[in-house]
DNA sequence: GATAGTGGTCAAGCTCCTTGACTATATCGT
DNA sequence: ACGATATAGTCAAGGAGCTTGACCACTATC
């Protein structure tokens, strides 16, 4: 029970932590769910409908969200390879920039905690972590 | 970094998980982000505005909410007893049971936790936790 | 080659949150 | 005591981000 608790106010502090650093990096025109985007954009092959399942929210409103990724420049529209209704949304340089960013922000943020397990304890409970989310990162949407 | 991903991933999962079981006990009207209300309104001291603060939006927003679960029947308004501006909002029984519901699914998420770590592996995890949001469950907000 | 399925877009609407303005009560300074 | 400032709450209007529904272009299946 206060696990639960105590795991969702640090999935919430650590994700107000992240925003702030990546905002502070000069990324200020985003939200911290554009970060769960980045995750699955990393790769390079990703759809609008890839998106919209990883996320969780209709391909209208990845859809959408790409748009504005578009308009801000993190990303950019490609033809599909090998299916022509298709578009690969892929990261441009200032959105690897921002990944980059996040990434840091990231390892900054859990380094007290890797100090203190030591390199085993932390594979140990990412391990026990991603076995309750065997998915990978999607948008917590509450 | 990859501490950072599976703690997010899990704690999204554990918030569906936890939406879902609360649902299935025949609180269908009700959305996660009630829950992180719920934790505030259940020490039956809360105004709107201490609650506003608890979930990091306006006031008004909080009043919305709060006008929200009164039409729901989980919770009501009473006079406060020293400040004749404020109104405490307290639980009602619907809204208790619902907690009760809510800290059932949360203890059953992280059964398996407790038995691979024991009980103290359970308490160390959680004042880990505890330290990088010392502040209590706040709404994540992305 | 007809038929069903999939990727994407357009349009309309809804939900939840915001900003701004305002009232009523409380608190502080003198 | 009393005026100035701060706080609890509400009303109203607007916006961001998501939804559903309809639709077109292309793909896959038989």
């Amino acid at each position: 029970m206060a696990l639960s608790v105590a795991l969702l106010a640090a999935a919430g502090e650590l994700t107000q932590r992240i925003h702030a650093s990546v905002v502070a990096r000069g990324f200020e025109d985003l939200r911290p769910a554009h970060g769960f985007a980045f995750v699955r954009l990393g790769t390079g092959d990703a759809t609008a409908t890839d998106l919209a399942v990883h996320l969780g929210v209709t391909k209208q409103a990845a859809g959408q969200l790409v748009d504005e990724l578009v308009r801000k420049g993190y990303v950019e529209r490609r033809p599909h390879p090998t299916d022509a209704r298709a578009r690969l949304v892929v990261l441009t340089e200032r959105g690897r920039a921002c990944t980059r960013a996040a990434e840091d922000a990231m390892a900054e943020a859990v380094r007290p905690w890797a100090e203190r397990l030591g390199e085993d304890g932390v594979r140990a409970l990412c391990e026990q972590l991603t076995a309750v989310a065997p998915e990978g990162p999607v948008r917590p949407a509450w």
